[in-house]
DNA sequence: CGATGATCTTGGAGAACGCT
DNA sequence: AGCGTTCTCCAAGATCATCG
């Protein structure tokens, strides 16, 4: 079983060096009689080894280097852990740096960041597991372990209001100088192009339908949910196309790859060229391809 | 050259929108 | 009203840049 692969991280008394740089996954428990801050909803927590799990990641590169000296040391605007953390103490966020404004992120204050330091580090232990299946294992990790901060891909019920309120926290704006404008901020992170191949393999067809002006046709949509999970946000979208100038969806990756493939065609560009071209996908994977 | 910091990227959830 | 589509925001790093 996956579980018994784990090894101990004691940050007071390990070396951080002790802990590879491979890929693998880590767990985060508090310690015997230590509590996460108390902000008035009750946290259930499962236990790892007899120790209430707090939190679980992957690192894709190295255990060591990336991740885990960013969580002991960085500051929370490289560190989900972090930043979860100094949110619950109640600490201020502030601006990450002077790109604030585009990049949304956010971190505390010197002193806020040396106090969670050394709060990690006398309360908190680590496990790690150098794997090569660390996406798998994460889930894996999160279904059996419910660690109460983390907030992506967990839908545990149990203490769903804790981390609701924790989001709330997490996503309070720094008070600062900055309240003009903060819209744009797209960070986020992850991923390789789930739909890219799909829709290369479906190029030739699409190209054929622009110069029919018109065609549908129905996708096979088993190649789309084997690829990405949308369960719930769906694949469909739509793409108005004008001179070959195909506009980028952000909140679709189907729509975003399929950009990719067709700003990569020169076959594509010609066609397009000083045309309007609509096309879209809806929930019955019918691609609706139209020239005006 | 490794550590640290700054910037960029992706997929997903759910709210908002808007058509019939 | 219902439901499909689009928009907005967010988690979680990955990757690029810089510094000692």
């Amino acid at each position: 079983m996956i579980m018994n692969e784990f090894q101990v991280f004691d940050p007071l008394k390990d070396d951080v060096n002790t802990v590879p740089a491979l890929s693998g996954n880590y767990i985060f428990a508090l310690r015997k009689n230590s509590r996460l801050p108390d902000i008035g909803i009750p946290v259930t927590y499962t236990k790892f080894r007899d120790y209430d799990v707090i939190y679980v990641g992957l690192a894709s590169n190295s255990l060591k280097d990336r991740d885990i000296k960013k969580h002991f040391n960085g500051n929370a605007g490289g560190s989900t852990l972090r930043k979860s953390l100094g949110c619950l103490f109640g600490y201020n966020l502030i601006p990450r740096d002077s790109h604030y404004n585009s990049n949304g992120k956010t971190k505390f204050n010197v002193t806020d960041e040396s106090k969670l330091s050394d709060w990690i580090k006398t309360n908190l232990i680590m496990f790690y597991y150098p794997n090569k299946e660390f996406d798998s294992v994460e889930s894996l990790l999160i279904q059996a372990l419910n660690p109460p901060l983390n907030l992506d891909k967990n839908h545990n019920v149990i203490n769903s209001e804790f981390r609701k309120h924790l989001t709330k926290l997490r996503n309070s704006k720094p008070n600062y100088y900055y309240n003009n404008t903060i819209e744009n901020s797209n960070q986020n992170n992850l991923g390789k192009e789930l739909y890219v191949k799909i829709w290369k393999g479906y190029l030739p067809i699409i190209l054929s339908a622009i110069k029919c002006k018109q065609k549908t046709m129905t996708l096979d949509r088993s190649l789309f949910e084997s690829a990405g999970n949308r369960k719930n946000s769906g694949y469909s979208f739509r793409l108005d196309i004008a001179n070959g100038i195909v506009p980028r969806k952000s909140g679709s990756a189907v729509a975003r790859d399929l950009k990719k493939v067709l700003d990569k065609s020169i076959d594509f560009k010609t066609l397009a060229n000083k045309k309007s071209i609509t096309i879209s996908l809806n929930t019955n994977f019918e691609l609706i391809v139209q020239v005006i």
